[in-house]
DNA sequence: GCCGTTTTCGGCCCGACTGTTTTCAGTCG
């Protein structure tokens, strides 16, 4: 059983226990348990087999342990299965029609037998929900609108397509006089790798003027609540944007509110509650005293109050923001400008866009010191692979220009070399070592077992020609899920090898992710951030993986590119190997 | 159910909005 087993096993235990009106700490504690297992970086299959105690870890209590070793051992929960017997867990769903929760959903499985979305709206189709005490037409009606909604998958935005929505809505409000300040806050601002939907947050003397424009928004599908301060609009069909406009003298406080996560902000506050202190989306406040706040003014003086330093929005999930050694390393927290190469790019060669040239100069253009050209081998005949013939002759192309961008850029010849389904590489070992860097990566065979795909990836991060595993996982955003392969093994052999594990910054890969790429860095291995561009534009998503990076807690020196290039140029000397 | 500089019991973040209500429960973020 995986940890995001287990956690979802959890949560349905939270769901029911939720429909059967138990206490909602209680609840909450189901919650919490189930998000603690999912951050683990570690199968908690191992932690088992290793005698680990799992109440030391946060929101783990000796009930949670004890249910964790039951359900790894034997598969199942008894107090689920003894749960889902009372309430069937097709509720579930019904619970997640927006407007509904627990005690509406349970109001209809009690009162009209509704069990699940079909039956649902078979009911309101009936009209019955509107004659239900505390229901009415209104509430039928949503709930009919609403219904599609659920039944399609969850809808969740790339941070590319997050970008881009951002940038229309910009563009929409920016002839609206009575904005003064907007900043987009929630999961996009965390860095989230995929967003569910978009908070806007804005500061303005007339809230309605801003709403009113909100409301003119072109792709505006549905106006799902509009209040004094607080709006929210469905658009496209299911997506949701949510839009709250506060006072110049509560931003901090409203931007640190709206920006979340939810689990954070629980922390945060009762933080504050611990030190007589009252923290709202209106500033923080002395209990005693709660006309006047005491800061909130801009977030960093909300964190000074409660003693904590100003906390990067992406380090927000309650995962480890508030240790006692995090401050420290917060100094030094990874940013887009200490990045100073991109070992990981593709030309005209294969399936790129642009030429050596052209990347080279767009490499200078951004500020880059070096970049690698690592084109595909052979194996990936859909993007003409380069045979070692070709791949030699692209070098000679390279040592060949490497004159006109001198002083400029380092130019260094890679590969991106396939690791093949018997675990060979694609390419001789008398070839790649004349490489200056070589990326390694998993295209095909993803069905193989769990320990083929591991042992493919061990045996090429032990080949002492390869610098580098390129996204690991092999997942595609809402595409395609990762492999199975043993990272855990994946992230030692890299250790003891001193090889580096990639943060592929494609919007669609972000791979390593940020919880994989938080258990590499902590166990030693160094991290490299590439964009994997395929043409002159896509050098610009390095942000993304930077974002990923820091929402790792990782810092400048656990990541090989942020070197200078003579800093970079030591580290190859060292990782050759005598007999090259 | 979890947790502890308020420590083994008694707390557990806080406010906006809607729809159905005559003052508020439920939902949401």
């Amino acid at each position: 059983m995986t940890n995001d087993q287990l956690a979802s096993l959890f949560e349905e235990m939270a769901d029911l226990l939720e429909l059967s009106g138990e206490n909602a700490f209680r609840i909450r504690a189901y919650r919490s348990g189930a998000a603690a297992i999912q951050t683990l970086s570690q199968p908690i299959e191992e932690l088992i087999a290793q005698d680990f105690d799992l109440t030391s870890i946060d929101g783990i209590g000796a009930t949670l342990a004890q249910k964790s070793i039951i359900a790894i051992q034997t598969g199942e929960i008894p107090a689920l299965e003894k749960l889902r017997a009372q309430v069937p867990s097709s509720l579930r769903k019904v619970m997640q029609v927006p407007g509904l929760g627990a005690k509406k959903a349970m109001k209809l499985h009690q009162e009209l037998g509704v069990m699940d979305l079909e039956s649902l709206k078979q009911v309101c189709l009936d009209g019955k929900v509107a004659k239900l005490k505390g229901f009415g037409e209104k509430t039928q009606q949503s709930i009919l609108e609403n219904i599609e909604i659920v039944a399609q998958a969850a809808v969740r935005m790339r941070r590319d397509e997050a970008d881009a929505l951002r940038a229309k809505l910009q563009e929409h409000f920016s002839n609206c006089p009575a904005i003064q300040k907007m900043e987009f806050a929630g999961s996009y601002r965390r860095g989230k790798e995929t967003i569910g939907d978009l908070d806007i947050l804005v500061v303005s003397n007339s809230p309605e003027q801003v709403m009113d424009r909100f409301g003119q928004y072109p792709e505006l599908t549905e106006l799902l609540a509009r209040g004094d301060t607080k709006m929210s609009i469905r658009i496209s069909g299911s997506f949701q944007v949510d839009l709250r406009v506060v006072d110049p003298s509560c931003w901090g406080a409203a931007l640190q509110y709206f920006t979340g996560s939810k689990e954070h902000n629980v922390h945060v506050r009762s933080l504050a509650k611990s030190l007589g202190l009252k923290i709202s989306e209106y500033g923080v406040f002395r209990e005693l005293d709660q006309n006047q706040p005491i800061a909130g003014h801009d977030e960093a003086s909300l964190y000074e109050a409660i003693g904590l330093p100003w906390i990067p929005p992406e380090l927000r999930e309650n995962r480890f923001e508030f240790q006692k050694d995090f401050a420290q390393r917060l100094h030094d927290l990874i940013e887009l400008s200490d990045i100073r190469g991109d070992l990981h790019m593709h030309t005209l060669y294969t399936d790129g866009s642009h030429s050596v040239e052209q990347m080279a100069q767009a490499a200078i253009d951004r500020g880059l010191q070096y970049i690698a050209i690592t084109d595909h081998s052979k194996r990936v005949s859909v993007a003409r692979g380069l045979d070692e013939q070709k791949v030699l002759e692209q070098w000679a192309h390279i040592d060949r220009i490497r004159k006109q961008f001198q002083d400029r850029l380092l130019l260094l010849k890679g590969i991106e070399c396939d690791i093949l389904e018997d675990g060979s590489l694609d390419l001789s070992d008398q070839c790649l070592a004349q490489a200056d860097w070589v990326t390694a990566s998993v295209h095909f065979g993803f069905k193989q077992s769990k320990q083929e795909i591991t042992d493919r990836i061990l045996g090429a991060i032990a080949h002492r020609s390869v610098h580098s595993i390129s996204h690991p996982s092999g997942r595609l955003l809402s595409r395609r899920v990762a492999y199975d392969y043993d990272l855990t093994a994946v992230i030692q052999a890299a250790q003891e090898h001193d090889k580096c594990l990639e943060i592929n910054a494609n919007p669609h890969r972000l791979d390593l992710n940020d919880l994989q790429a938080a258990a590499a860095a902590q166990a030693g291995v160094t991290l490299v951030i590439n964009t994997d561009a395929h043409s002159i534009d896509n050098l610009d998503l390095m942000r993304h993986g930077v974002q990923v990076a820091r929402r790792a807690g990782i810092i400048k020196n656990q990541v090989l590119n942020t070197k200078t290039s003579k800093q970079l140029l030591g580290w190859l000397k060292k990782h050759k190997s005598p007999s090259d």
